[in-house]
DNA sequence: CTGTTAGCGCCTTCAT
DNA sequence: ATGAAGGCGCTAACAG
């Protein structure tokens, strides 16, 4: 390997020179920049990133721990870091904690002692607060994703209660009165907010909106099949399903299929997240697609800012999905013979 | 942060003697040991991965390169990888070649210079063989994956020829006699060896396939719908089709729909690849399903075999996908009435 | 405008 | 069975 001692040999110049044109740290006669260049250039030199990371104890590289590297989501955010990370030059190191908040805690410290300059943390589904607190006490800059934490920290959130309102809305404007929302863990922020926004549908029209159609606490497509089911089980079911997320999603479709049921001329069916495959199903779905490149590279720019200034106010970041208005809703079905 | 030194001043011996039982490097005496652990666990010190690096010039860590990173084959993989290399203690670094063969060889260099000890790479569909040299050629080991390539270096591949041959075989078994294949680039070895299988099928049961049958070529989704389009506008047109992989999948399976063909009644289909989503679709589907998670795992296991071993024979593993036996794929329809 | 030099934290040879 | 000490490649005082 190819080392600064030889680029300033071939240079015939001091090591501190050269350092001192990579890294534009001090003023160098023009005549002295040229012929350090092409030393460079001829040597084909590369600095070594851990013998700078050791005298400068920085690194240029930040962790992204994914909280399922399996689920689409996670993938399109990294996709957006990857991307993000390159245009500056850091490098990204990826870890997957598998949705398991044990590990998620092991992974975040693994990475800390490998001194990464800084963290992207998309939260497992089952993060406790104290699984949070952990890991933004690490002393080292951390960005949160998707979840809104009442802690000290950046955050990069999407907009959820004004678009789901928006979407609900239009769903009780096309006539359905009865509207069930299957979602996440109920203390989430992402299935508050987006209940809410359910809610706020409702009251903006001066309708009550009937608690029951509310299912939460879903952890999986299995749990949301289940739930569906149920909710068709009620005494006055559904004309309309409102999903929270794309692995919902799935399992809310399994239930309707299983019912037997044929989205949207028999029941009306929205959701958040996108589904790439969606157009498969007869029916493309109508939906609130996350910004999620978008999320990586905003995730990044946060971290960047952060590292640029350690004291710069905390920050949380809301980026408003994009509705994709398809063929999955309808007018409800009145009994036996349409409106 | 607290250093070996530290560590060393802590228990009362020297700074080699605390680097030794770290290492596992030489014999201490078990009554030091014990105090050298103890200061350890005490001290909190974790050691400074950068300077060992230096010292050492290995890093503990390995570069992934995913030709696309939004592919769920590649993050399939890649949760494999991450899983065998976490129970290594190696670090994974991750980059997206995002199906680019010029940012491949960017990201190949980038990653090199990292002084990561080992590349894992998924070459994107467009790499050409010079760019594969390129990256084999770096002086770093490295693991390809998916395709074959007749270079020295350890690969990874999936088993094609027998598998197609089996599950096109049984299709041959119910009376087709006009199935459609549509596969990726001509020359990739994974297309060869696919498109062998099913002339292999045909060949053990003493018929001639029809060479007009076989579509390659098709990149992306889109031109999979474009080449099921024109296969399904055949004089004698296809009763079946196979589709070579999950994204030429989503391709045929839109050609089918939007030529009204509903699967299987109407038209047999079956697939490389898993769809995670595919029980939607009204008739799940029949595949062969890659074991994703094992191919990441060898690869990482013939990687650290190598760094083990830099003069072990170079090894081509290929591992069998499993068969999913479903419902897109019946008995064809001969003419109108049912057989 | 440029050079000399002292470490950053670790491993490892050489000595004892 | 243990220690002393040099040096991996780089940056940043300090000095001129």
């Amino acid at each position: 390997m190819v080392t600064l001692t030889d680029v300033a040999a071939a240079a015939g110049v001091s090591t501190a020179t050269v350092s001192h044109v990579i890294n534009q740290t001090r003023h160098v006669a023009p005549s002295t920049v040229e012929r350090v260049r092409r030393a460079i250039r001829d040597t084909g030199y590369h600095r070594n990133p851990h013998a700078r990371a050791l005298r400068t104890a920085t690194t240029e590289s930040v962790g992204f721990v994914a909280s399922d590297i399996a689920n689409p989501f996670s993938t399109a955010v990294m996709r957006g870091i990857a991307a993000a990370l390159r245009q500056a030059r850091y490098t990204m190191l990826v870890a997957n904690a598998d949705e398991s908040p044990a590990l998620e805690r092991e992974i975040v410290d693994t990475l800390t002692r490998q001194r990464v300059d800084g963290l992207i943390v998309a939260l497992t589904a089952e993060s406790s607060d104290s699984d949070i607190a952990h890991i933004a006490s690490r002393g080292l800059p951390v960005v949160l994703i998707d979840r809104a934490v009442p802690l000290a920290v950046d955050q990069v959130l999407v907009e959820n209660t004004e678009s789901v309102a928006v979407l609900v809305g239009e769903m009780l404007d096309l006539g359905h009165r009865r509207i069930a929302i299957v979602a996440g863990k109920e203390h989430h922020s992402t299935t508050m907010e987006r209940v809410e926004g359910w809610r706020l549908a409702h009251r903006q029209r001066g309708l009550t909106p009937d608690e029951a159609l509310i299912s939460s606490g879903a952890v999986d497509a299995d749990d949301a099949r289940l739930a569906t089911a149920r909710l068709l089980g009620l005494a006055d079911p559904p004309t309309a399903f409102f999903s929270a997320s794309n692995v919902i999603s799935l399992g809310v479709l399994r239930g309707l299929m299983e019912a037997g049921l044929s989205v949207p001329d028999q029941i009306s069916f929205a959701a958040f997240d996108d589904l790439e495959w969606a157009d498969l199903l007869g029916t493309p779905i109508t939906c609130l697609a996350q910004p999620t490149f978008e999320l990586g590279q905003s995730a990044v720019a946060l971290l960047l800012r952060r590292l640029a200034d350690p004291n710069a106010e905390y920050r949380t970041l809301r980026l408003p999905p994009e509705p994709c208005h398809r063929k999955s809703i309808t007018v409800p079905r009145t009994g036996g013979a349409p409106a």
